[in-house]
DNA sequence: ATAATTAACTAACAAACGTTAGTTTTGTGT
DNA sequence: ACACAAAACTAACGTTTGTTAGTTAATTAT
């Protein structure tokens, strides 16, 4: 039962295009040549090239929000959370690369409501990430510095994770969430 | 002696908004409006847009390689020297942020040799960065892990740097730089 | 076999793109 | 006051952009 869908394949096709070149620089009829078809067939699946954008973009985001509910919902330590959240990370970045490329470079592209909500999700991210970290320093598991710095640190290792993953040749992701557990927590040293 | 000419001042405008938008997003007519003048004068200063783009992302990187080369001429432990690379960072984030916004999203639409020499330098950067990482791991100043690991952790925090610095306002530069040591080096816990 | 649906096509649109040519205005030094 | 250079202007160019309309071919359901 493997149901995709035309207008799946043509998001899927778009995503890498974005990834390669960022939204604006890729026309429809980029995305149409990659397909195999003319840019005015596109239009038979999608509503417009915002569209793509808006359902790469805003898929991913809800999947960011609600892994974060399911880790807060844990009883785990803060540094077990933090733990959590690296792994959450590295799993979307293991099976959604290109969405993930479009979520970090071209989220200024969506328009109206679509910006907004985004902007909301990834604000409420955000502040619950630092709630953790708050909470690591009063209970003493994280070290006492200001927490913006260290929540920073680790997202925007996550976040560009993408980037390095596909150049370095797939290794095992087990061994990757452990390394990385290390270096973004204990430190190079 | 403040020399700015025309066409810094272009460069300068037009970093702005390719900060924002990036490269592909932002017209030729964009750029001459927030100067308040016609798209065709642009022309009297520079040869294209694309001359725009090369400009800030090579001058740029020519400043990370010659950034790069003091460090390493300098008698410094591996570690002592991530902390220069650090501090390279920090300083080019404080004072170019904007070529950096460019570097870092828009490299991939150079053309030509600008492509090629720019994808020479920044290897270059990061292989010289990797060595020190080896050599600090042969002298046991850091963790025996996957050196790529490392070297990603810590790039990837600096290169998006500029992003978060603007939004979390200025706080003091040297402050940062104590701040972004001990979380790289040391980690979190 | 026929009807209905799906997905491709050609042709064209108005708008926006980077850029050029030729001209006029602005500012500076003599 | 005049000459010269710098920097703006208007007008237009050929392309490319996202998208629509209308039509045809291919697939599936009855």
């Amino acid at each position: 039962m493997k149901t995709t869908t035309r207008k799946e394949e043509i998001i899927q096709v778009a995503s890498q295009l974005f990834k390669e070149k960022g939204y604006s620089a890729v026309s429809v009829r980029d995305i149409a040549e990659a397909m195999g078809i003319k840019a005015a067939s596109l239009y038979n699946h999608i509503e417009s090239k915002q569209e793509i954008l808006s359902v790469l973009i805003l898929d991913l985001a809800r999947n960011f929000t609600s892994g974060m509910a399911q880790v807060l919902e844990l009883e785990l330590s803060p540094l077990q959370k933090i733990e959590k959240l690296i792994e959450l990370h590295i799993d979307i970045t293991v099976n959604y690369s290109e969405a993930l490329a479009a979520l970090n470079n071209d989220w200024m592209h969506l328009q109206g409501e679509d910006l907004i909500s985004f902007t909301q999700m990834r604000e409420d991210y955000e502040e619950n990430f630092r709630g953790i970290i708050r909470e690591g320093i009063r209970l003493g598991q994280i070290q006492s510095r200001h927490p913006e710095v260290i929540l920073f640190s680790i997202l925007s290792t996550l976040r560009t994770l993408y980037i390095w993953y596909q150049k370095r040749g797939k290794l095992d992701v087990n061994v990757l969430k452990k390394d990385m557990v290390a270096v973004l927590l204990r430190g190079i040293v």
